[in-house]
DNA sequence: AAGTGGTCTAGACCACGTA
DNA sequence: ACGTGGTCTAGACCACTTG
């Protein structure tokens, strides 16, 4: 299973892609545990000190959560921490607030040359494209449009129509077995065009937040396309630098 | 020196500790070797594996920085770090451009309430403040204003005037001993107003990225205040959410 | 009491950079 | 050749959670 000796790979190196490769092929799902340090260490074949710095690692990519006394679990994204990590707008006072969400548009069409670029995608490749308005604290404050491969989201929208859930990563999770772990954004202020303007109640022209997000899953492949146009007169961006 | 026994703070956070502490009081400065694990841990009397789990942590933070056969070293933050931590500006392929920066103004003035506030001063204490301009590939995109409390920075801007460098994080280092280790940022949407328009050549009302920034000390105090327009025709922010 | 993760030790050997 | 960090071991004991 694992390779020793001179000039090979580390062992805790190769025990950690074992393991993402466990997770990664849902042979381990969010919310399970898995074998315990001293088991892991038994099965193959090394010391418990080497299990223990694989899996380290991993708990601080959040792949992993570490209780002490009960035992390791793979990591469930659940809304605290796609607020936390993937949510970063907050009011002007520093809060996090929740936002809620309302579907307006869900539809397939036809991928273009960038989407497709940005979701490895062939040109022409069939997406969902979904738009939606969130408001905070009540007030209409981001309208953004999602696009989605239709593989393997091939159900997503069809049964249940445009009556689609809040937090959409938790759904990828639980219907799709998609964990998004990590994100890029691109951001830009841009002005608002007539229809958001209409649809935040802004004046035409005003300054909007423009965030562009390409989601990747644990294997760093692209798998949603995020645009948000956010009003800032109430809210901000807040982003940590360490 | 370091207290064990039931109950006690484990080792390796005493060891952080103490090391921050070294740094913290000049005792070791940016670009200077420590001690070898080995020493340190005889030092101690604590075990290498002990050292190494404290280092580890601190190198994961950007504070030491290791190198496989010389030894460890206190980080120092020169311009590839800055560039990399402190500067999330890049053009529309995604490529990072060397900003320089040209100083429009530097003089002090009282602090306001909001500026005392977050800069941890007292109402009316004395700051200084400097207004810049930044190109990007010789375009100007961003201008900027930046609060100083004037102590420590007492000496800045008065034998050399504005003849300020451009990572002004390095000067910070060598000239007055503070090291920069992170920033909290909040990102706004604005119109810009008439003189920021003429100095970026837009048209008044533009949209601009507004970005506002606290930087803080490895110890966490608050000493400067970075207020940036940037233009986001030909450049975005760019963050990565892990 | 049993099982888990969390800390710590003492020592071995490897990989790397300098001299 | 020497000293550094990097990996790995085998085992001890502590802290926490559950039965």
């Amino acid at each position: 299973m694992l390779t020793t000796g001179k000039g090979s790979i580390p062992l805790y190196l190769q025990i950690i892609e074992l393991l993402i490769s466990k997770i990664s092929k849902a042979e381990w799902l969010p919310g399970d545990i898995i074998p315990s340090e001293i088991n892991l260490a038994k099965e193959l074949d090394v010391s418990q000190g080497t299990v223990r710095k694989a899996i380290t690692e991993l708990v601080e990519n959040n792949v992993l959560t570490r209780k002490q006394g009960l035992g390791t679990f793979v990591s469930n994204h659940n809304i605290d921490r796609a607020l936390f990590h993937f949510f970063h707008i907050t009011d002007n006072d520093g809060h996090k607030v929740l936002p809620d969400s309302q579907v307006l548009n869900c539809r397939r069409k036809k991928a273009t040359k960038s989407e497709a670029h940005k979701l490895k995608l062939k040109p022409g490749d069939e997406v969902i494209k979904i738009d939606r308005v969130r408001n905070l604290s009540s007030k209409p404050t981001i309208v953004e449009t999602i696009i989605l491969p239709e593989v393997p989201f091939t159900r997503l929208g069809k049964e249940d129509g445009c009556d689609l859930p809040n937090m959409l990563y938790e759904l990828y999770e639980k219907q799709f077995g998609i964990t998004i772990h990590s994100a890029e954004e691109q951001i830009r202020a841009v002005r608002a065009q007539k229809q958001q303007a209409k649809i935040l109640d802004i004046d035409e022209g005003s300054p909007l937040l423009m965030i562009e997000r390409v989601a990747l899953t644990l294997d760093r492949r692209p798998v949603e396309l995020r645009t948000s146009y956010c009003s800032t007169t109430k809210h901000y961006y807040q982003n940590t630098l360490l």
